[in-house]
DNA sequence: TCAAAAGTGTTTCGGGTACACCCATGT
DNA sequence: ACATGGGTGTACCCGAAACACTTTTGA
């Protein structure tokens, strides 16, 4: 038996799954393919890894080139490496999942190998070229747990949000009501918001007040081990 | 700009880092490294992926190649791939970790490149080679956090143990001593321990009774939407 | 009878959840 | 005055944590 048997051909390709919390609906950014294989199928953006290029790097440039936009939260999710999954040949595809504010989230433009590019309610997906598929449950699923146990859902909103916004956030992703006063003891008990002056008009009643979330205060309790279960 | 310009040479190596309690101490299984680069520093295991070979099932084979034994649970961690992490050229390392139930943790005879395997306590570990330490880090941290809200736990003791077997492993792998009512308490209320007949002598005095991790009961709560925090 | 480890209950505390009304604003 | 969304407090429940003694066994 050869041991270490060197492979033919390897690529690593970066593909991306991009949440963001459109019209009170988790949606999800996909291409559709303008080559083969899959062409015409719906596809989580990414393309291959560049030479001297880090992987989140590729990750931020891959995001950049889809979107225009830069991301409030990315993260490595996992590497899918069967090696049926890609009729070219081997090819390794490390996986991220990133956070964009809602807003930021007009259509896009499609660029590199996308005929089209287009958000997804995440309950009404097409079939997914590749294996994306389980790229995507997989990501969604990591969303959800990180939600209820870390503070990557301010990743979901703006820089400054009303704290109606937050919840409908947190609705969104995990598809299930809240309630509001226990859901604002909650949030604002962690110690990582502060209150800003401004106020915003949400429909023609009452304003509300406008929070942004504290960095130095979150790495303040932090450091003391303080964690952040929602 | 080249778009998409294809990477002159990738590979992708295969790493695992194993973990096991041992005489009540949460150790690592390292390499000793036989060939440049990095000769004579000690290594997490691993190996560079075969064509058409799945990227779980060869950590599994550099598991076996290191150790001849089965894990009792094996997850993917995280690719690590900065383009100077290894003076060979481009590398991509797609990690794994594993546990090894304690009992079956002989020093093992190295294989492949490796001059020498041993294992550590994780608190007195050498310099590693590459990227390895930071690998190391982020293994830990998961293996901590999953043992503390998942079921994991049962993989670091044999097929049948005793609640103080589980309660140290427990112990060695957070570094902090519980309370043995509480836990007993918690691990039982979990419905997913079957107690056999059996007994096993600790020392010489009272002997304990022997359980068993039960897949089936297991199964049954999560498929509830139980959930399961330690 | 002693040494060694197994085994066992109760109380207290804090966080989570359920629940309904008044307030500020513009029309 | 009314429509719209913003904002607030209390009671109950359950799981987590603290805490010490009795039992079984073999030497």
């Amino acid at each position: 038996m050869s041991y270490n048997r060197r492979m033919a051909s390897l690529r690593a390709a970066v593909d991306v799954v991009i949440f963001a919390v459109r019209e009170r609906r988790l949606s999800v950014l996909l291409v559709k393919r303008g080559v083969p294989p899959f062409r015409g199928r719906w596809a989580i953006p990414g393309g291959f890894l560049r030479e001297d290029e880090g992987l989140e790097a590729a990750a931020r440039r891959e995001l950049n080139e889809e979107t225009g936009l830069t991301a409030s939260f990315l993260e490595q999710l996992a590497t899918f490496g069967a090696p049926g999954r890609d009729p070219r040949g081997r090819v390794l595809s490390v996986c991220y999942f990133a956070l964009l504010p809602a807003g930021n989230t007009a259509v896009p433009a499609p660029g590199g190998d996308a005929a089209q590019a287009a958000w997804f309610d995440v309950r009404k997906l097409p079939d997914l070229a590749f294996d994306h598929g389980d790229i995507f449950e997989y990501a969604l699923q990591r969303l959800r747990w990180k939600l209820e146990w870390t503070t990557v859902g301010f990743g979901l909103v703006p820089k400054r949000f009303t704290l109606t916004e937050l919840q409908q956030a947190f609705e969104a992703v995990l598809g299930r009501a809240a309630d509001k006063r226990n859901f604002r003891r909650k949030v604002l008990g962690l110690g990582v918001l502060a209150a800003t002056r401004e106020q915003k008009r949400e429909g023609l009643a009452r304003p509300a007040r406008l929070y942004e979330f504290s960095a130095q205060r979150f790495e303040k309790l932090r450091e003391r081990g303080v964690l952040f279960p929602f």
